[in-house]
RNA sequence: GGGCGGCUAGCUCAGCUGGUCAGAGCACCUGGUUUACACCCAGGGGGUCGGGGGUUCGAACCCCUCGCCGCCCACCA
């Protein structure tokens, strides 16, 4: 016998490591097998398991479960990300935290190895968290970013790239953090809006004769400036247009140009151009020929080509100092409060600096056509639809991108230098020593590039680098493009554009087909989780409390095409108590002898109540298969909700019950069979987003093994196929019209206080023959769930009996010594009014003749139909009513 | 400034290509020791579908407009 509940503690971590010595997460080797694949978006190998994790795997689970099941070869290929910035500041800060070592107190290589060191012990920790969701990734195949075969695909790509001249090495503005000393790229600056000031400068003009006024929200540029804007139109400069102004501090003269840059709305209309500070500065720059003057290092302290006193001096202490000075020269103009958006370095967190610096670069613009034209032809699908709007917008106004970083950790730049300077890019060195001899014509010694990628130039290669590219693997023939990719919106430029991209071009076919996008998970007041609001569900919390199974179904019911999610513990309470409905439906069966039978035909059962609960799992099979076929997870997760809980427990379960325990053998048998039957169709439609209770519940109830002609874990089980012929509309209408009867019965009884110990027979009044059949047939069901001690045929409803019309047919309980008969007046008066309010409504589009004359015929039939219903049942309890007072 | 989402019962949300579409779960109220389940069962109350306008025989659903809420992109003169 089963135990009252499941208990996923134990039942987990055991159930888990059968499946995953069995072999059974790996696709199956069958050639004829259609394949299956996805691959996870790659866990920064730092990450631990947050909520979104939880979400986003879970959704990738489902659909592998799914398609495995289906009989595809189905491969969800897992591994983590080396994470660039991430793990070398987690490195970092460890030695730091150990013995005050820091980084640059050793060399590239120890530094590296004590990050390996690192990722050996502690790394990785997240795809053991995964496991506790129930993950049935393949481990066999689990890759990480910086491991041999990727950093291969990372230099084949980059030689390549290189060749078509699609990267190339530049010296233009980067977003430069000082804080780790690097490039990033533009996505990686974060705009966020502080108070700050802007300061008015006034700038003496050379010959003496006035001054110009420049404001700037950063003075200390001021150190480079290399000449002063004003716009062509704006007349109060014209005059200084080819003048010159000696730059205060620096004494240095520099132009006043004209340019159609500045606004001559905004502050005085005259602009300071500092282009080796500012983008906006840099291409003004350009256009006019002016020097570009670096006044920071990379730590954004001002360097050699400022004034002896500046140097060595913090950006922010410069600031200062320019100001200080301005003001002693009397040059300050005015100080201005103003709240402005000043762009951060994502990780850093601290200003990011525009420095002029050499990088490398991706020519984006030209990557990003293909992958457009793939999303705008539907090749690549996104789910749901309106994220390829975001997609689009991106990539066509999408700029070089930044790949070089100096960093440490990564993969290296494959470029080597010759002493002159001349880059030499290739796959190996002696690759590169090759091509520098046939320029030297002798050997020179090489110097590689000190610079790693960016870490999502490796990312964006992961659906074909994981499955071996370069290499012709029969994992790369076989499973790409993989099938779809589940992902968080949130890194759909850093990685899914960029993956369309690369795959586009070294694939020459889309990466995946189909993109899910799924919400963000947010607390229940709908706050974005963080550590500092304290608001963080951490999953694997969860999946102690309530159960893995518990924490999946709540995460894939939610995950609609909402935005975000918010996740209270009571909902996944909610879940787990179904969960605990299904077992102990499961239960109620095992104690009642409700086993498969051998050779057991759900097409074949006779009672209309097995030929019905056939039918309805017959819809449910289809409506989930074509919820997960489109990714529709909350509609898959709230048919089998409904099925489970209000059709098979609510309804099936409790109509069996006179027949599992009745007289009749063979009714007994066949319930018994279809009850397990059933049982075991909801395990499988169902394990895909509970696998742990599924599985346990199918070895539990293995009575029914043999007769199920499936031997092994439920996992592996055929998904079933069940046709729309097991849906039998006679049987359908036989439940509902007892449904309804016992339903309505239930409610009349409870609105008037009729006490549970009665037991009225149920009078029919008014049916047609197959009603009154059905219904008596059903007494002993109705009798039970209703309460009555018979269900009879009256021809008039006697005395004081209470009528309810159910399908058309008038029923009656008489229960008149029982009730208040103003209640009873009070219901039927209800009753009335809705049905009342009803017919005026269809009543007043039937009498519109451009109702009648536009509307389709069937809209029109129906409402005539509804509109006879309504009044017929109206009647029956008007006249009810006017007996009701007639007694009184 | 540009773009995108959302605004439906107290709360969280379903309602796809306009015609039983006014729903579900939770919460709430009432009643239940019916041997599957109190992580349960039965019944009930509750919304002029953000405001306004329009298209249509008919709009929560389409169009326009306004209003909030959230997000993304751009933007340190």
């Amino acid at each position: 016998m089963l135990d009252k509940t499941f208990d996923p503690k134990t039942v987990e971590p055991r159930l888990y490591a059968a499946w995953e010595d069995s072999g059974a997460f790996a696709p199956k080797d069958d050639p004829s097998a259609e394949p299956f694949s996805i691959v996870i978006p790659p866990p920064n190998v730092t990450g631990s398991l947050h909520i979104g994790h939880a979400l986003n795997n879970t959704l990738q689970d489902v659909l592998t479960r799914f398609e495995r099941m289906r009989g595809k070869a189905a491969l969800w290929l897992p591994g983590t990300d080396h994470a660039g910035i991430a793990t070398q500041m987690v490195v970092e800060r460890q030695l730091a935290a150990q013995g005050n070592m820091s980084r640059r107190d050793m060399t590239r290589d120890e530094f590296v190895a004590k990050v390996w060191e690192w990722k050996a012990q502690s790394g990785g920790r997240i795809v053991h968290q995964l496991r506790r969701l129930g993950a049935s990734c393949d481990w066999s195949r689990e890759r990480f970013t910086l491991d041999e075969g990727l950093s291969a695909a990372v230099r084949k790509v980059f030689v390549q790239l290189y060749k078509e001249k699609l990267l190339y090495r530049d010296k233009r503005l980067v977003n430069w953090d000082p804080q780790f000393q690097t490039a990033i790229s533009d996505l990686e600056v974060e705009q966020r809006e502080v108070d700050g000031q802007y300061w008015h400068f006034a700038y003496p003009l050379e010959d003496g004769s006035g001054e110009i006024v420049v404001a700037t929200t950063r003075p200390e540029t001021m150190l480079g400036d290399t000449a002063v804007a004003v716009h062509p139109s704006d007349e109060r400069y014209t005059h200084l247009i080819g003048k010159a102004v000696r730059l205060p501090i620096v004494n240095r003269p520099i132009p006043i140009i004209a340019d159609e840059y500045p606004d001559p709305e905004k502050g005085s209309g005259a602009v300071k151009i500092t282009p080796a500070h500012d983008f906006n500065d840099f291409i003004v720059g350009k256009r006019h020929n002016l020097p570009a003057i670096n006044v920071m290092d990379e730590f954004a302290r001002i360097n050699a080509n400022a004034p002896e006193a500046y140097r060595g001096l913090d950006r922010f202490k410069a600031r200062a100092k320019v100001v200080e000075e301005f003001e002693q020269l009397g040059l300050l103009r005015g100080i201005e409060k103003t709240r402005h958006v000043v762009p951060h370095g994502d990780r850093s967190g601290v200003p990011v600096e525009p420095f002029l610096t050499d990088q490398w670069y991706v020519n984006a613009k030209v990557l990003a056509q293909p992958a457009i034209k793939a999303v705008e032809e539907g090749t690549t699908t996104m789910v749901p639809k309106h994220w390829e709007k975001t997609f689009f917008e991106w990539l066509r106004n999408i700029e070089p991108w930044c790949v070089s970083r100096q960093l440490w950790w990564g993969h290296r730049i494959p470029a080597w230098y010759g002493p002159d300077g001349k880059v030499f890019v290739a796959e190996t060195e002696a690759e590169a020593k090759a091509q520098a001899l046939e320029v030297y014509g002798h050997e020179e010694p090489l110097r590689q590039d000190e610079d790693v990628l960016d870490t999502w130039f490796s990312s964006a290669l992961w659906p074909f680098s994981t499955l071996g590219w370069p290499e012709k693997t029969g994992d790369l023939a076989r499973f790409y493009p993989t099938s779809v990719l589940i992902t968080a919106g949130d890194i759909i430029f850093f990685w899914v554009a960029r993956m369309m991209m690369q795959g586009l071009h070294f694939m020459g076919e889309v990466p995946f087909k189909r993109v899910f996008f799924n919400a963000l998970v947010r607390d229940a007041e709908g706050k974005k989780m963080s550590k500092t609001k304290g608001n963080v569900m951490d999953p694997l919390e969860l999946v102690d409390d309530y159960g893995a199974d518990a924490l999946r179904f709540t995460l894939t019911a939610m995950s609609g095409h909402q935005r975000d999610i918010k996740l209270s513990r009571q909902r996944i309470e909610g879940y787990r108590n179904f969960g605990t409905k299904l077992w102990n439906a499961a239960r109620f069966c095992q104690a009642n002898g409700c086993e498969r039978a051998e050779g057991f035909d759900p097409a074949k059962v006779g009672l209309p109540l097995n030929r019905w609960i056939v039918g309805q799992t017959a819809r449910t099979a289809r409506a989930v298969t074509e919820a997960l076929e489109e990714c529709a997870f909350d509609d898959a997760a709230s048919a089998l909700y409904r099925f489970i809980w209000n059709v098979y427990c609510d309804w099936y379960v409790e109509l069996s019950k006179p027949i599992l325990k009745g007289e009749d053998a063979a009714a007994q048998a066949e319930t018994q069979a279809t009850a397990a039957w059933v049982l075991d169709q909801i395990m499988l439609l169902l394990h895909p987003v509970m696998p742990f209770l599924t599985e346990e519940l199918w070895a539990q109830t293995a009575a029914s093994g043999a007769a199920r002609g499936h031997t092994g874990f439920l996992m592996t089980a055929p998904w079933p196929q069940l046709g729309a012929g097991l849906v039998d509309p006679a049987a359908e209408a036989e439940i509902e019209l007892i449904v309804a009867a016992i339903r309505e019965g239930r409610s009349v009884r409870d609105e008037l206080n009729v006490p549970n110990s009665a037991r009225p027979p149920l009078l029919v009044i008014e049916a047609d023959d197959a009603q009154r059949r059905t219904l008596e047939a059903a007494a002993g069901s109705i009798g039970l769930m209703l309460r009555v001690s018979e269900v009879r045929s009256e021809a008039a409803a006697p005395e004081g009996a209470i009528p309810f019309v159910v399908e058309g047919a008038t029923l009656a309980l008489p229960v008149a010594e029982f009730i208040d008969l103003t209640a009873e007046r009070a219901r039927l008066a209800k009753e009335i009014a809705a049905h009342t309010q009803d017919i005026e409504r269809t009543a007043k589009k039937l009498s519109n003749p451009d109702f009648i004359a536009r509307a389709p015929e069937e809209v029109v039939d129906e409402n005539r139909e509804r509109l006879a219903e309504a009044e017929a049942a109206k009647a029956k309890l008007e006249s009810a009513l006017g007996r009701l007072k007639a007694v009184v």
